[in-house]
RNA sequence: GGCCUGGUAGUUCAGUUGGUUAGAACGCUAGCCUGUCACGCUGGAGGUCAGGGGUUCGAGCCCCCUUCGGGUCGCCA
C-alpha cells in the first residue's frame, strides 16, 4: 500500500543540489533510477525532469528507513526528507556529483512493476516498444531534454513576437474542405448528415481574413494535418510557427524581422549566436543548377556543372536524345558533378552502387567517368567519349587526375533532382562537411509556376495567394514559365525550416492568378469563396511565413527522426501505438453520423 | 501503391551446411556485503524463435502467405 504525501514540501527539484546546499534539509520527489545495496548501505539514483541525486539509507543510523529503503524497485516514485551532505567520494559524472541526501524519513509514493525496457538513455530499444510504452519512453533523459527544447522555442518565439507587436490568435481546427493540396482529414459532421469539416493543413486562409480584419500582426503556434504517407521528418499532425503581418510589400519586409526569431531561437536555446548580419540569399535558379534542389545543403561544394555544351555534338544518344527535349516549357540537359579525389574512393561496386541509387531518384541511368592519380581515364560510356569531350570536361569541370565524374542527362528537373541526390549521398558516405555547422540561408525567386505534366496545365508552386514579383506581373500571362514569386523559403543545414510569401491583395490579380491555374469562376466561389469576397472590402498588402516546429526543433537537437521531438508521434501507418489510435467506433456513433462502412 | 529492410528470453543481440537439451550480456529474483555510483560476489527463474501454411526423416535457419515496425520513391498547393 503506497504511502501518502502529507502535505511533505518539495524544496527542489533532484537535479539542483549542489554543495551550497550542504547542512541543509531537503525533501525531493523522483523515480528511482538505480539501487546500490552494499549490505547496511543503501544508495539510491532519485531521478526527475532535472537530473539525478543520490539518497543514502543507513542501517547503522535509520534502521526501520533502511529496511524500507530495502524494498524499492526501479521506477518506484517516492519521496524523501533528509540533509543534503558533501559526499566522501565524490564523482563528476553528474552535475550534483559532489553532494549525497542522507535520509530520514521515505515515503514509497507508488510501486512499480518492471519496465518493458530500462529507462536510460544508453539502452537502444526498438521503436515499437519505445511507442507502446510512450510514457516510459519519455522517461528517458534524451527525450525530456528535447520537449524542454521544443518549450523553449515556443517561449523564444512568443517572447520576440509579442515585442514585435504580433498577437497570438487561435484559429479554427473544424474548417472547410479545400481540396488543393495535400489530402485532408475530414471530421463528418452529426447535425449535417453527408456533410464533413476538414482538418486544417495550414492556417493559411484564416491568417490573411485577420489581416484583412486589421489584426495587423498574427502568429500562433498552430497544429497543421495532412492525410499523406509519413516520412522520418513527416508526421500526419505537426506544428507550425504561423506568422502573417500587414503592411509589408518587398521579401525583406518580412523576412528582415523574421531573422531576428530565428536569432534568438538560436541563442535561446542552444546559445549560438548566428551574428549581425542579414541571413544569406539563394535565388531559386541559384540553387537547382548548382546544388539541384531548392532547400540546398551548402555546408559542402560538390556543385552542379552544366556539361550539356560539351557533348552538343556527341553520338551518344542518351545525351542526344535529352538535349533535344522540349514539352511545354520543360527542356533536357546533360550535367555532372566532380567529386575531387573521387576515384581512388570509389570501386567499381560502388560506382554501380551510386548508379542504382540514380535509378532510385527517377534517372533512367547515370554515367560516371574516372581519371586516376595517373591519368587513366575510365568511363561508363567509353564508346562515345571522345579525346574533345575530355579536353572540355577539364574546362568545364575543372576534370583533374585522381576525380570521379557523374553525369546525368534528361529533362531539367530529373537532372537537379539525381544530381542533388547523389551528392547528399557522396556528402554524407564520405563525411564531406562538418556536422557540427548550422548553415542558414534564405531561398528567394520561386517560380510561381509549374507545368504539370500529367494534367498539361500549370500549377502554383506556392499557393495561388502567392504575389508575383512586380517586374513578372505580365509575364504571369504571356510566359508563366518565367514569372517568379515573392516566395522565400529559410533553409537550415538542407532541411526546409520554413516558409511563405507576400501575397495578392489585390482582387483584380487574384482573379487572373486563379485564370491561369484554369479555375472557372465557379470554381473559385466554390473552393475559396468566402476568402475572395473578403478581399473586395479593403485588404492590406499583407504576407508572412511559417516555420515546422518540429524540424527546427530536430536541427537543435540533432536528431534524425521527428518522433524525437513530438511527445505522442504515430507510427509510418499513421496509428498511434500506444492508444491504438485509429480504432473502429460503435454502431451507435455511426449511426447518429448516417455513415454506413463499405468494408 | 512500388522498392529496400527488420521481428530469436523482459531488453539488446549471437545462433555454423537444415541435425543432440536454442546461448551471451544486461535486466529480474534470492542470499552475502559500509562508500557505491554500470557496485561486487554466489545461486536461480525466464523462450508460442512475430503468426499461419509448406518442403524435409528433421526447420530459428529454406519456400509461400499474413501481421507489426523502420527507411525510401510516388505523394506532401
Amino acid at each position: 500500500m503506497a504511502d501518502l504525501l502529507c502535505g511533505l514540501k518539495r524544496t527542489g527539484m533532484c537535479g539542483s543540489f549542489r554543495m551550497e546546499n550542504v547542512g541543509k534539509t531537503a525533501v525531493v520527489f523522483g523515480w528511482v533510477q538505480r539501487r546500490r545495496n552494499l549490505g547496511s548501505l543503501l544508495f539510491v539514483d532519485l531521478r526527475d525532469r532535472s537530473g539525478i541525486v543520490q539518497v543514502v539509507f543507513d542501517e547503522t543510523t535509520k534502521k526501520e528507513v533502511f529496511e524500507k529503503a530495502e524494498k524499492l524497485r526501479s521506477e518506484y516514485v517516492v519521496a524523501v526528507k533528509g540533509t543534503v551532505r558533501e559526499r566522501s567520494s565524490k564523482t563528476d559524472k553528474i552535475p550534483t556529483g559532489a553532494i549525497e541526501i542522507i535520509a530520514d524519513e521515505l515515503r514509497i509514493l507508488a510501486e512499480a512493476d518492471t519496465t518493458p525496457f530500462e529507462i536510460n538513455d544508453s539502452s537502444n530499444v526498438n521503436d515499437t516498444l519505445r511507442l507502446k510504452y510512450r510514457y516510459l519512453d519519455l522517461r528517458r533523459p534524451s527525450l525530456q531534454r528535447n520537449l524542454l527544447m521544443r518549450n523553449e522555442i515556443t517561449k523564444a518565439t512568443r517572447a520576440y513576437l509579442d515585442e514585435l507587436g504580433f498577437v497570438e490568435i487561435e484559429t479554427p481546427m473544424l474548417g472547410k474542405s479545400t481540396p488543393e493540396g495535400a489530402r485532408d482529414y475530414l471530421v463528418p459532421s452529426r447535425v449535417h448528415p453527408g456533410e464533413f469539416y476538414a482538418l486544417p493543413q495550414s492556417p493559411q486562409l484564416y491568417k490573411q481574413l485577420l489581416m484583412i480584419a486589421g489584426m495587423d500582426r498574427y502568429y500562433q503556434i498552430a497544429r497543421c494535418f495532412r492525410d499523406e504517407d509519413l516520412r522520418a521528418n513527416r508526421q500526419p499532425e505537426f506544428t507550425q510557427i504561423d506568422i502573417e503581418m500587414s503592411f509589408v510589400e518587398r521579401i525583406e519586409d518580412v523576412i528582415y524581422p523574421i531573422e531576428g526569431l530565428i536569432k534568438r531561437i538560436f541563442l535561446s536555446t542552444i546559445g549560438l549566436d548566428l551574428g549581425e548580419g542579414h541571413f544569406r540569399t539563394m535565388t531559386y535558379r541559384e540553387a537547382m543548377e548548382n546544388y539541384g534542389s531548392d532547400k540546398p545543403d551548402t555546408r559542402f561544394g560538390l556543385k552542379i556543372v552544366n556539361v550539356t555544351d560539351v557533348f552538343k555534338d556527341t553520338e551518344f544518344k542518351v545525351f542526344k536524345d535529352a538535349m533535344e527535349i522540349a514539352v511545354g516549357p520543360i527542356r533536357g540537359s546533360v550535367r555532372a558533378i566532380n567529386f575531387k579525389g573521387g576515384a581512388s574512393k570509389l570501386s567499381r561496386k560502388e560506382l554501380d552502387a551510386v548508379v542504382e541509387f540514380a535509378k532510385t531518384l527517377g534517372a533512367k541511368g547515370l554515367c560516371w567517368l574516372t581519371v586516376s592519380d595517373s591519368g587513366e581515364i575510365k568511363s561508363s560510356f567509353n564508346k562515345f567519349l571522345t579525346e574533345k569531350n575530355v579536353e572540355d570536361l577539364k574546362k568545364v569541370a575543372d576534370l583533374k587526375n585522381g576525380d570521379a565524374l557523374f553525369i546525368a542527362s534528361d529533362k531539367d528537373y530529373v537532372v537537379f533532382n539525381t544530381l542533388g541526390g547523389v551528392r547528399l549521398m557522396l556528402a554524407n558516405k564520405f563525411d564531406l562537411y562538418d556536422k557540427n555547422l548550422y548553415d542558414v540561408l534564405w531561398i528567394t525567386e520561386f517560380p510561381m509556376f509549374e507545368w504539370s505534366e500529367e494534367e498539361n496545365r500549370y500549377m502554383a508552386v506556392h499557393h495561388p495567394f502567392t504575389a508575383p514579383m512586380d517586374e513578372d506581373v505580365g509575364l504571369c500571362k504571356s510566359d508563366p514559365s518565367k514569372a517568379r514569386a515573392k516566395a522565400y523559403d529559410l533553409v537550415i543545414n538542407g532541411q526546409e525550416a520554413g516558409g511563405g510569401s507576400i501575397r495578392i491583395h489585390s482582387r483584380d490579380l487574384q482573379k487572373e492568378m486563379f485564370n491561369i491555374l484554369g479555375f472557372s469562376d465557379a470554381d473559385i466561389q466554390n473552393k475559396f469563396g468566402f476568402f475572395v469576397d473578403a478581399f473586395n472590402y479593403g485588404a492590406p498588402p499583407h504576407g508572412g511565413l511559417a516555420f515546422g516546429l518540429d524540424r527546427l526543433t530536430m536541427l537543435l537537437t540533432k536528431d534524425d527522426s521527428i518522433r524525437d521531438v513530438i511527445a505522442f508521434p504515430k507510427v509510418q501507418t499513421a496509428s498511434c501505438l500506444m492508444s491504438e489510435a485509429p480504432s473502429p467506433v460503435d454502431d451507435k456513433q455511426l449511426k447518429e453520423l448516417q455513415i454506413k462502412i463499405d468494408k
